[in-house]
DNA sequence: CTGGGTCAGGGTTCAGT
DNA sequence: ACTGAACCCTGACCCAG
């Protein structure tokens, strides 16, 4: 009978420094000598409270060690014969109280949080409760819960803080203030706005529409001339609203999807109860809402809608606001950004996106988030897709078409706008490319966000399964759905291509 | 009294293969007779010497081993009484004459130290000694003259060796063959720098200064539309100097402390007379002396000095050079270079440093050169702020203060552009922070080279005292001295911040 | 006593990820 | 870049002779 480390619960291989210990945190202590004032835990330091073992977070695993009383000065045993081998109660003398590590307190303190242990293996979505037995079926799923990630290297790491989209500085986020009301700028947006369907994207749109429309032509130019100054104002209210809106949140997030990618502590284990993280989620969620909503209210044009159309835009387009704000933050397979009140805040990591959702349901987003990142927008410009997303006249059952697809274009010529002040013309070729390509998900966001989302049902088991007509129904269901009552494709009025 | 092995010192157990050995040193040897052959020494073949031990050399252990009389053939010796003890005659027979070394001395210097190997942590279950010795009053001095070390670990060894500093390559170094004469750069130095006194420094000077000064203003900028070119010159002239004068040397002692380091031999033993060592000083400051003396030469702008002020530069600022020239082989209060003519090299170990210099001497030269070293320069770029260094206008008595501080803004101006061609961003503001740390000490250095170094009494005893105005003058007195005939801080020419 | 054997546990390496 | 299984080296301990 191997006796088990008592720092990770790995097969221990004799005392080590002075604790029973495996190989493993033998030559991690070791190695922490010199490095462990790097170490830093994102996890309130609980990563190896009892029941939870996990290499994964370097910091607390050092601090077992020291905890369990290693020490580098620790006396050698020395050897002995196997008729005098040491007992079991001579292993543990080093340590402060034996009982305390005793299998059976062991598992009455993890009690039900152990079904939270993340399987490290692929196939299993939810952590199967092997939790009060001893001795396991399969001692070989020990090791699972222990399986190496290997750490980002530095071209990685480059890759994902490249997702955390340039900004300038995003630490003044937080002290800059918009002296400017937003209605100012409609002001003028509107006359136009609300009198002429006009579309005014000379970019997007092609001559052969251009000879379509002939009439517009007059105010389209006037509105043209105007266009600059009004693109530029637009763009500055929006770069100030994502400031004082999402400045603080960026910034926390920034830094701690930079912290856990260059400290190489990569979460991915559970800090708190399920019934914690449900809560945090709805807390998410809401603040998301609530975020979004006054971003939308200080987005130019939003509040000339009529009250009806705020509404349906603030209900329809909460999919598309998610992945905007959060997509930087996905990355490989994991999250990194926190959720839940201020006080209490959990990472949300992909354990528990895969406790609550539906796999395909995740396999989409992550998708979607990689599409997204890989056009490689500013934080302004990704806000900017946000508003041409919301106002795409095609994909919102609010009524106000015209001024949907005037604002659509505006935002896009705003958008165009920006990137083409940062790049040179080769790199605005590629990004404007690849920033086409997103945009045919646009549908895929919005049929996600609508048919599949808002159909999940709450009150059911885990993971949320989403219910339309009391039928439960897939994400590729909702994906395809030929009953989205929008415009069909083929006679889509804004060309996005 | 318990008996001390006479291969390592630590506490015997008897006798083994003929010799009063400790168990480790009987293992060893037996262990020995079939990978002796592999041991390799790279000290001399003098780590066990009288005196000295340290389990860190194989080779000089197991010679040590074969010296004293080891043999695994010696026949065992019957059972004795406690009333027929062994004497320590017959015990010590194989000592050599305890007085060819400075054994006496090294003693008494390490004899006030108590370090000891194992059982620090307390409670911990400790091997019960089962030796031969009854208690003894101090049972711990026993391991006193073993005074073991540990071997350095890799991390450690890595953090060495990144001391020795980055030079591309420096096995080239000899081969190359500078085809430029120093003097033409300064034909057009010259000018400006003689006939104006022109702080150049635009990153250094200060607005203040600036309107101080608006008479240079004219030549100031001259100057400075040439600086991109005269600065890329004077690189090339300072790297090409470094590589034929110190190239062989630096090259010579980097394989040296890499050996050491890598090799698990950290030298710590005389390996000659004191006679010997204090000759091979003698040459080694000479030699330090003449390659200074080509170096200042092969620099732009030494050589267009009076020759009262080229002495008085050469004079001053033998401190600086030698700290430049040494730092990366001081290191963990061991010294790894070799001092010497060709023919007859030593290790100029701590051991011997401590022979010759007092304490708080050798301190304040390793505090200086770990916080050197901390800077973090290439080759190049030590030897440009030793150009700093020299041509500071505030540290040297020489005359020609306008020329100096051009001079000292020059090689500040091509070690910040050194620096700045090799380093992102943030790497540069770090390292620059460290280097303006460190130049805060320039001033220290020029005080223990003048006003310490400099009087010592090398015709009285050991280790030398410095000696002013027949009066003995510590190190801090020298550093603290408030008669160094400089201009006063305040009062400085030159902003360092 | 001590030669010889044993092996815990320290350090180091390097393939694997 | 980190991890940890596998390895080497040391020396305390055991025991037969
Ligand atoms: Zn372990
Ligand atoms: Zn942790
Ligand atoms: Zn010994
Ligand atoms: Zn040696």
């Amino acid at each position: 009978m191997p006796i088990k480390c008592l720092i990770c619960g790995n097969r221990s291989t004799g005392v080590h420094y002075g604790v029973v210990s495996c190989e493993g945190c033998k030559a991690f202590y070791k190695r922490g000598q010199t490095k462990s004032l790097s170490y830093k835990c994102y996890f309130g330091q609980a990563c190896f409270e009892d029941g939870i073992k996990s290499n994964r977070c370097k910091a607390c695993r050092f601090q077992k060690c020291v905890q369990v009383g290693m020490n580098l000065q620790a006396p050698k045993r020395g050897r002995r014969t196997k008729e005098r081998a040491f007992t079991i109660s001579e292993l543990g003398a080093c340590h402060r109280d034996p009982n305390h590590y005793h299998s059976s307190v062991y598992n009455d303190k993890t009690g039900g949080r152990f079904r939270h242990i993340a399987p490290a293996g692929g196939g299993g979505v939810v952590a199967s409760s092997t939790a009060i037995s001893v001795i396991t079926p399969n001692p070989g799923r020990d090791l699972l819960s222990l399986s190496y990630i290997r750490p980002f290297v530095n071209s990685e790491r480059a890759e994902a803080i490249s997702l955390l989209r340039n900004s300038g500085s995003f630490s003044d986020f937080t002290r800059i203030e918009i002296d400017r009301t937003p209605r100012a700028h409609m002001r003028w947006i509107d006359p136009y706005a609300q009198k002429n369907c006009l579309d005014y994207r000379e970019k997007v749109m092609s001559d052969e529409n251009s000879r379509d429309m002939p009439e517009f032509l007059g105010d389209y130019w006037k509105v043209i001339q105007q266009k600059g100054f009004l693109v530029g104002e637009s763009l500055k209210v929006v770069e100030d609203a994502v400031k004082v809106i999402y400045g603080e949140q960026l910034t926390t997030w920034n830094e701690f999807m930079r912290e856990a990618i260059f400290c190489n502590n990569a979460p991915k284990q559970p800090q708190c109860s399920l019934a914690e993280m449900l809560q945090a989620i709805r807390d998410s969620v809401a603040e998301c809402q609530r975020k979004g909503t006054r971003f939308y209210f200080l987005l130019p044009g939003f509040s000339d809608f009529t009250q009806e159309d705020q509404k349906i835009l603030l209900t329809e387009k909460w999919s598309e606001t998610w992945l905007i704000v959060h997509s930087p933050y996905l990355w490989r397979g994991e999250t990194y950004y926190w959720i839940g009140e201020r006080n209490r805040q959990y990472h949300y990591c992909q354990y528990w996106m895969r406790q609550v959702l539906h796999p395909s349901h995740i396999a989409k987003v992550f998708s979607l988030s990689e599409d997204l990142n890989a056009v490689k927008l500013t934080v302004v410009e990704s806000f900017l897709l946000l508003a041409v997303a919301t106002f795409h006249p095609d994909l919102t059952t609010a009524k106000n078409k015209p001024f949907l697809t005037f604002l659509y274009g505006h935002y896009m010529d705003c958008l165009l706008q920006s990137i083409r002040s940062r790049c040179n013309l080769s790199e605005q070729i590629l990004l404007e490319k690849r920033l086409r390509t997103f945009m045919k998900q646009f549908r895929s966001v919005y049929r996600l966000g609508n048919f599949y989302v808002r159909s999940l049902d709450f009150s059911g088991g885990l993971p949320f399964r989403a219910i339309r007509d009391s039928v439960v129904i897939s994400v590729e269901d909702a994906l395809t759905t030929s009953d989205d009552g929008l415009p069909s494709l083929e006679s889509s009025s804004v060309m996005v291509a």
